[in-house]
RNA sequence: GGGUCAUUAACUCAGUUGGUUCAGAGUGUUACCUUGACAGGGUAGAAGUCACUGGUUCGAAUCCAGUAUGACCCACCA
């Protein structure tokens, strides 16, 4: 036979992908069946698979495999998203490259580049997930800038502006200054940054004195408007009503109270730019108090920013201070670290902007979705822990900035008719909103060309939130049978990062326009991190590149590898020798295959006494772990129930099992026992399939010849069956007396080709139906119960009971006796640590009775073995 | 500032309603083994005050309180 020694992972793997394909087991169709679905978390159209992709992959295809064998109709939806801020920085990126702005561009120039952009890069993190196995309905495919999608966005934007939750306001913004767009409050990531708090002197009007303001943004005090302190703080009554001179640009300002203000922070004393900071919006408003916007979109001063402007914030904040400095403003700094917040795709420092933007209002639609996770369980969060941070923030939730500065996106579907900034209409199409402009204006002259759409486009996540029922058509076409069938989906398998942009807003949409929840589970992946712990990122350069793991480890190993060590909700911490082990254990499954193949059938030599008993207790020992990865399935438990199906192939199986039942060298083995072993082993490599479906299929199909239709993939996964504990508890003394005898050989360096005799003292039950197999795995020419110790011989004790091994050489008496009393000293400690139990009161009144009876039993055994070992030792 | 979670062997982690000698696994390490499936293997061993301090209990790695350290999430303090 020619099977190789060594598991070569990239052909077989290569082999049955293609073979999985053509046969078109991945494609679901609605039928009488169950279904079982879980859509994928769409990955950026033009992104590349990272070790976060893998993981969460794996674990959905692990899921869906596992179902599909089961007998569900099994449907996982692929596909991916437009990321319209991370796509379109790229593309402008390249488009810089090549010399040209986006600003030379008309939208539909730069859409055309994006698409160019997206057909070049797009989907190869699609081709990438097949490498790694993943069994996706590819002929569902979607991208979220799809036709039909677009129209069920532009859709619910409709309906939500018809039920008054969408509307514009003039509001404060987080303006990202290099994309050149707003971004949702959950697009800000607020980072330390170390800074310094400036202290200045704004002179008062008309007098010698001045105020002290601390700021640490001095390039704002062009925007200022106000200074404001503290009603109560009795060092500034004298300024009341009275007012202060902004630096550089002397602009007379009032000195305003309000209670906002920290008396303890800095100097008490607060200067208020209501352009460039939330707060002081707020307080602007308060008290009606004028708005100067210093800012260029790219974040550049503008007129207002005198002889700075056209600089950029940053220089002219160098400037300033150097400038205050000379005209003896600034009177101190002081190195302070505060956050700040940033944009999370270009990295830029956010500047907080009034601008008008499309809103939706959130504080209705949260409800629904907060019931379904905290109270009725309809979607239940893996692990549990997150439902506390998924109940703080949809109950702290704000509205939603849903509209975007850039080209690449769903359009906002608003079109307007006239210069006002609320003459517009909301339509699906311009010629519906001519109609509809007509009728709200009774301008029946009114034609396209005077229409034009809003030049916005939507939050990615606005197209996102309705995965699960967009995949399936449901907005467009709520009656169609595949939504009816495959919705609402079962599992949704996804990182924590994006519990609020999209997992909570899918809930939202869910029940908003389905009335039913998108989804049954959220299984929550930990984070994928390095061995320093720190999260895997592109510019940390510390992700390996999945593909070439998968080339060096096989597309199993590193499945098995990433999810040996990876619960729900932990990180996880890469180590690239978790994938060494799980292709070792490819290897080792490989190996049992080698050697079960290589097997002579006799039809007519008789199945040995050691063979039954091997037979009964692997099945027994299989069915325990299959109904133990049955329980790990439930609570999501992948890891566990893997790691049990490790243990049961590597150690039960291969080299225990496969061990027991092995013929001797050149000798065939009777077909009832090889038939049972191939039985055993195809139940295996079915369990372990949805973990490991390459190495699994080859096996399967190498066991035997199988038509399309006998196929491992769809093969029907094993029910539990209930098993023999006694016969596994027996088993357990049998290993013991095992290896004793193996520890004994070497010990006494006897060879294993010498064979030997086992005598025992019986003082409790050993099933005499393992003898044969002890004699076979020890080369134990007989094993038998006798009445009194025997003289000459090695002993060792398992449980009660006393073996001797008769031995021709000297027995080294005095090694013996310490051998025994060391054993003699662990027995009675033992015993006392359970008298001492025993002899308490308040235990025997207190424990309930089985735990008594435990005791009891165990004083009793820890007796009976001391007795036996003093015997022993007597005997010397 | 608020919240969540963690802390168990050198490393990464289990320990599922408090009760068997329950202190575990994998990796690493040590010693031995070219045994006819597998050195990508086998056998055996060493290794831990379960972060700390109290409490509850007959009994605590497990429950409670506090402390320390770390991680993450949320929040408009110049």
């Amino acid at each position: 036979m020619n099977i190789p020694a060594k598991y070569n992972a990239i052909t077989v793997e290569e082999k049955w992908y293609s073979y999985w394909m053509e046969n078109n087991y991945f494609h679901s169709e609605p039928d009488e069946r169950e279904a079982y679905t879980i859509v994928i978390p769409p990955p950026n159209v033009t992104g590349v698979l990272h070790m976060g992709h893998m993981l969460n992959n794996t674990i959905q295809d692990v899921l869906i495999r596992r179902k599909r064998m089961q007998g569900y109709n099994a449907c996982w939806v692929p596909g991916t998203d437009h990321a319209s801020i991370a796509t379109e920085a790229k593309v402008v990126a390249k488009l810089k490259e090549q010399g040209i702005k986006k600003s030379d561009l008309t939208r539909e120039q730069f859409i055309e580049h994006a698409w160019e952009w997206t057909h070049k890069h797009g989907g190869l993190i699609l081709e990438q997930l097949k490498k790694l196995g993943a069994s996706c309905d590819w002929d569902r495919t979607k991208f979220t800038m799809d036709e039909d999608l677009n129209r069920s966005v532009v859709k619910i934007f409709k309906d939500l502006h018809a039920k008054g939750l969408i509307y514009k306001g003039y509001r404060m913004v987080n303006w990202d200054p290099e994309a050149k767009t707003t971004l949702s409050d959950e697009e800000v990531i607020y980072m330390e940054k170390p800074g310094k708090l400036y202290y200045l002197n704004y002179a008062i009007e008309g007098s010698d004195d001045f105020v002290q303001i601390a700021t640490t943004r001095p390039e704002t005090i062009l925007g200022d408007t106000a200074i404001c302190v503290h009603p109560e703080d009795k060092r500034f009554t004298h300024l009341k009503g009275k007012k202060a001179i902004v630096p550089i640009v002397g602009r007379a300002i009032p000195i305003i109270e309000d209670p906002y203000v920290d008396m303890e922070f800095g100097t008490g004393s607060l200067k208020i730019t209501p352009a460039h900071d939330p707060n002081d919006k707020l307080i602007g408003e308060k008290h009606q108090l004028e708005v100067i916007d210093i800012f260029n979109d790219d974040a550049t001063l503008n007129a207002y920013g005198l002889h700075y402007e056209g600089k950029d914030r940053f220089v002219v904040r160098k400037e300033i201070v150097a400038e205050l400095k000379d005209k003896g403003i600034l009177v101190k700094s002081e190195d302070y670290t505060h956050k700040v917040g940033t944009s999370e795709r270009t990295k830029a420092v956010i500047e907080p902007k009034i601008s008008e933007q499309w809103f939706l209002k959130m504080e209705d639609l949260v409800k629904p979705a907060i019931d379904a996770v905290l109270n009725t369980g309809e979607v239940q969060l893996v692990p549990h822990k997150f439902v506390n941070t998924y109940r703080h923030w949809m109950e702290n939730i704000r509205d939603w900035n849903i509209s975007r500065q850039l080209y690449w996106g769903h359009r906002i579907p608003a079109y307007y008719y006239g210069q006002g900034t609320n003459d517009y209409v909301v339509a699906e199409t311009k010629e519906e909103a001519l109609v509809l402009a007509r009728q709200k204006t009774g301008q029946d002259d009114l034609n396209e060309k005077d229409i034009r759409q809003d030049e916005d486009s939507l939050d990615t996540w606005f197209s996102s939130w309705l995965w699960p029922i967009s995949v399936f058509d449901g907005i467009n076409d709520p009656e169609n049978k595949d939504f009816k069938y495959y919705y609402p989906t079962n599992d949704l398998v996804t990182g924590p990062d994006i519990l609020f942009f999209w997992v909570a807003r899918m809930i939202i949409a869910g029940y908003e326009f389905t009335g039913d929840k998108p989804f049954h589970h959220v299984y929550l992946t930990g984070l994928v991190r390095d061995k320093q712990r720190r999260k895997m990122s592109k510019s940390l350069g510390n992700s390996p590149d999945p593909i070439e793991l998968m080339n060096t480890y096989g597309a199993d190993g590193v499945r098995a590898g990433i999810l040996m060590s990876s619960a729900a909700g932990n990180d996880l911490l890469f180590d690239e020798n978790l994938m060494l082990q799980g292709r070792n254990f490819a290897n080792k499954i490989w190996n049992g295959f080698r050697l079960v193949k290589g097997w002579e059938v006799s039809e007519d030599s008789e199945q040995p006494k050691s063979a039954k008993v091997a037979i009964a207790w692997y099945r027994a020992q299989f069915e325990k772990t299959l109904a133990f990865t049955e329980e790990q399935f439930e609570q999501y438990r992948l890891s566990d129930a893997l790691t049990a199906i490790y243990k049961l192939v590597w150690e039960d199986f291969s080299s225990w099992f496969l061990e027991m039942v092995k013929p001797e060298f050149g000798q065939p083995i009777d077909k009832n026992t090889y038939e049972a072993t191939v039985g055993f082993f195809e139940n295996n490599i079915k369990i372990l399939h949805p973990f490991m479906p390459f190495i699994t299929e080859e096996i399967w199909q190498y066991f035997n010849e199988r038509s399309p239709e006998e196929a491992l993939i769809i093969s029907a996964y094993p029910k539990t069956k209930g098993f023999d504990e006694l016969i596994l508890e027996e088993f357990e003394m049998i290993k013991e007396v095992i290896s004793a005898v193996r520890n004994l050989r070497k010990e006494k360096n006897i060879s294993f080709k010498e064979s030997l005799e086992l005598y025992f003292v019986k003082k409790e039950e050993i099933n005499p139906d393992f003898f044969d197999l002890i004699g076979k795995m020890c080369n134990v020419s007989k094993v038998e119960e006798v009445k009194q110790k025997l003289e000459n011989a090695l002993t060792f004790r398992v449980g009660s009971n006393e073996f001797f091994i008769p031995f021709s050489q000297k027995i080294d008496v005095e090694a013996e006796t310490v051998k025994l009393q060391e054993e003699l000293a662990y027995h009675k400690g033992f015993l006392a640590s359970v008298q001492k139990k025993l002899s308490n009161e308040r235990f025997v009144n207190n424990a309930p009775e089985q735990v008594i009876l435990n005791e009891r039993k165990k004083e009793a055994d820890a007796l009976a073995k001391i007795a036996m070992v003093e015997k022993s030792l007597a005997s010397f």
